[in-house]
DNA sequence: ACATAAGCGGAACCACATTCCGTTTATATA
DNA sequence: TATATAAACGGAATGTGGTTCCGCTTATGT
């Protein structure tokens, strides 16, 4: 877009001399801080101060905000990646087990992956703007992992088909959210329920 | 946690002696200041300052933590005022119209009052525990006000007679929620198309 | 080994909730 | 009406947490 030069963009500044790609430390820094961060919004909640967090990784508050512009940012970044993990927990558990389980297994994470983010469903409500871009960033993320189970179990004839994905999904993410007020059991106990509706109408073959 | 020790809201201790009921300008500052706590709220959000809603209430930050220990206190007593508003909507909105036409306009005022209310959600979500004593509110105030127009309109055979005011308001909540998102119009329509749900089902009589 | 810019730390600053306390004032009573 | 008094008031002071600033440190290319 802004560039009119040579193609030279080989990973960092091509005109100029050499390339500073990412200092180590940077980036031992960056990992510590989301682990950190991941951690206390854990025990503490999202509201956890800043400050717990840089102390909790080992850094100052201004290496921080290096990283992060603004608290939401962080915030942010550790739902992208816990979103990221269980989108990627899909194919570790489908080759691991019958289509049918996996998917099953797959929802509970799924579940306790919600029912553990108190924070979540504040943070969406919360009119900040910096979440806006969450909602997308979990459908797109998150249905396709769902959607690969599905078919897998539904071409083995172990679920129905006549479920989409997309729903499927977000009827589980309404159940879990509702249900942190009345503890996560409950919420496991619904989705479960949901799935093994899927079982029931199989068509067997 | 921590203790719970809230003072009846009524004030009019009648069997005490009448030496030190309630001073004038007190009650004038209380009320000033519920009114301009539901101003600043629906302009400015739940998250505006309290000095904002001291400064358009015209007295001083002290007074309104004499009247409200905490923030949270002067939220719940916003958000407590409304539902009343709401549920004493019902028997006016049945001596107006007929009984169907009521509970429509009633379901409508109600999706008006949730919609409008971008931070309820994100309150009651919030993990505070000053807000846990809201839901429970909600329900026994807006039932009963749902219920006497629910039953008058099934008794005059306007509507269906299998749905309860409970799941009714629930699932209105719940469109009125996740609308906010989406404008208040979808909200506004999947509640009306609710409401002709249940007229369609009326047993003509 | 040296130059240099990326990175770092944390004091300083700002915004807001909440507390404290001296002053004002509504109200009962003489 | 004047006086006493406790309720109520206002706002400066305090505490906490987010964000900015900037001089110092250090990884990295030559």
């Amino acid at each position: 877009m802004s560039d009119e030069r040579k193609e030279q963009e080989d990973g960092r500044r091509a005109g100029e001399r050499a390339h500073r790609p990412v200092r180590a430390d940077a980036k031992r820094n960056l990992d510590g801080l989301l682990q950190a961060a991941m951690a206390v919004f854990a025990s503490s909640g999202v509201d956890a101060p800043v400050r717990e967090i840089a102390e909790k990784a080992g850094v100052g508050i201004g290496t921080v905000y290096r990283h992060f512009p603004e608290r939401s940012d962080l915030v942010v970044a550790v739902f992208r990646r816990e979103i990221d993990a269980c989108a990627d927990a899909a194919p570790i558990l489908a080759a691991e087990h019958a289509p049918g389980e996996a998917l099953a297994r797959w929802m509970q994470r799924f579940v306790d992956f919600i029912a553990a983010k108190r924070g979540l469903a504040a943070a969406l409500h919360s009119g900040n703007p910096a979440f806006d871009p969450l909602p997308a960033y979990f459908q797109q993320r998150l249905q396709p992992a769902l959607r690969s189970l599905l078919d897998a179990a539904a071409a083995a004839g172990e679920v129905r088909t006549d479920i989409a994905a997309e729903d499927l999904l977000n009827a589980a993410a309404s159940l879990s959210m509702h249900a942190y007020a009345q503890g996560s059991e409950h919420a496991r106990r619904m989705v479960s329920l949901l799935v093994d509706g899927l079982r029931y109408g199989a068509v067997q073959r």
